[in-house]
DNA sequence: TGATTGACCAACT
DNA sequence: CAGTTGGCCAATC
């Protein structure tokens, strides 16, 4: 909102990187976590993107998986294939609830950052 | 306001 | 080898 932003707050940041994801390509919850500089907190981006659904912009969450390359949130996509469904409209493969070829698809964000 | 949980990850037992 | 625990931050109960 509009209220002092003095500090981005780990869910900005998360949201931040989620947008910066190309398309056709996908993350994990701690390479994003790692990326802020606290691969401990990848709780926090998969709880970001609880929250995600509120943020007033739009976040590619389904391109946000976890270390495994499983679709470990499609639940909370109001589908369950729905997940899957956009993954592979971009291109990618899903298998089992498991990204094919996970790592070829993997996009680390600094990689693209800097 | 303290305790619990959460779309994770890694280490330990 | 499988189950448990610790860790991080923020939100909910």
């Amino acid at each position: 909102m509009d209220y002092s932003q003095k500090n981005k707050s780990f869910f900005e940041l998360v949201y931040e990187v989620a947008k910066l994801i190309p398309r056709g390509r996908v993350t994990s919850y701690g390479a994003i976590a790692a990326y802020l500089g606290a691969k401990s907190s990848a709780r926090m981006v998969g709880w970001a993107m609880n929250n995600s659904h509120r943020a007033a912009r739009q976040i590619p969450a389904h391109r946000v998986v976890n270390r495994n390359g499983q679709l470990t949130g499609k639940a909370h996509f109001g589908h369950p294939d729905l997940m899957q469904n956009l993954l592979e409209n971009e291109g990618i493969l899903i298998e089992n609830d498991t990204i094919v070829d996970f790592e070829k698809h993997f996009w680390d964000p600094a990689t693209l950052e800097r």
